[in-house]
DNA sequence: CCTACCGATCGGTAGG
DNA sequence: CCTACCGATCGGTAGG
């Protein structure tokens, strides 16, 4: 239980820390940092561990010193990013706001997570299904999980007469992937600010596209 | 032009055939189709054309006669799809409807096809980096004409005052990947049908969550 | 952290 | 469509 504690305040810290901090922390640090960066963009399997080693300015057997394998490093991102995340949404359930301010807030974490942390937040969307067991189960449990804790807070505001009459489970899974759009925002050099964005995308979801005039 | 129309249109019927048809059409179908189901469920790069081969039911090697490469194949199913959803626009944008209208027929469009077509609807959107060049930059720049075709409806609308002052580029990114999230649905055994789930998505995306009393 | 190297597997070809 | 096989590359280890 402690060690869980220690994990998970260690994963919220080194993904607050700044890049640079993050990176001098340790060499296992930058290793999983330049690992995140080839996994979104070569992705998990295409990406060799001579790849990774020639990135991080050592020989590929160089690399075992500091991490047991390829999968190993593959779950402390899945399972950092999953942390941050369940922690997030533990502390918006036990707060006394409305349901939609919940949401509110889960969808600008959720955003502000995808552009200041995106490396790793893609890498854990989009790479998981490599995860050998039994990570690879008990990180799908932790996501259906999430998304229950998310999903009943919409039925809460549907109880409580704040959002429309929609199949809760249905919106969590737009809102996710939605979300997850910033991708290609993130690699089209932005035309518009993180601000906007932010504000854009949460006015889209809340209140939708068409004009209530 | 000629060689285009035609490929075009091969595309379209053999997407659109039932999947008992589309397999005896021809064993490159065939292969094709496998192909789709494994690069969805394990990624281009995990995938083998041992493990392919052994799906389709013959040796590595034979796969060779029915195509030229492991790069081919995804090439077939990447350039398929995105001249379904290429033709659907240029209909959508030449017929005289509402702007909210042509988004509600883009948006019914996308989900349809993501639940009659998915193995290769879903690779065409998570598998094209691993397109070789010159297919990865074609691909790349259709992709892009797609999102400005779809971003100058919303524009229109906008205009014409039957859609909320936003970011086009930013809502059809939201668009877009909230209807992706179906994959998650369709791995779900899908505790409400079709038809239910593409009314919510389209509400939800069109009215958002908030509840207008 | 490196050199040297392992067995396994990869995409693909030759030849029938 | 198969058997037999190629060179290249993979993740990872031994030993220093």
């Amino acid at each position: 239980m402690i060690i869980v504690i220690r994990a998970l305040l260690a994963g919220l810290l080194s993904l607050g820390m700044a890049k640079s901090q993050r990176k001098k922390a340790s060499k296992k640090g930058l290793i999983l940092h330049k690992a995140s960066a080839m996994f979104r963009e070569k992705g998990f399997a295409a990406t060799s561990m001579r790849d990774l080693a020639e990135s991080v300015g050592i020989e590929a057997a160089s690399l075992y010193n500091h991490i047991r394998s390829k999968n190993e490093i593959l779950e402390a991102i899945c399972f950092d990013v999953a942390n941050i995340f369940n922690t997030n949404i533990e502390a918006v359930e036990a707060s006394n706001q409305k349901s939609i301010t919940k949401i509110d807030n889960l969808l600008r974490f959720h955003i502000r997570q995808m552009i200041e942390n995106y490396e790793e937040v893609y890498v854990s969307d989009r790479e998981w299904k490599h995860l050998e067991e039994p990570y690879l189960s008990n990180f799908q449990t932790q996501r259906r999980n999430y998304r229950k804790k998310f999903a009943a807070i919409i039925e809460d505001g549907i109880a409580r007469n704040e959002i429309r009459k929609i199949d809760a489970p249905t919106a969590v899974l737009i809102i996710l992937h939605a979300i997850s759009g910033i991708e290609s925002w993130h690699r089209s050099k932005a035309k518009i600010n993180a601000e906007e964005l932010e504000n854009n995308m949460v006015m889209i979801m809340i209140d939708g596209l068409r004009k209530h005039s």
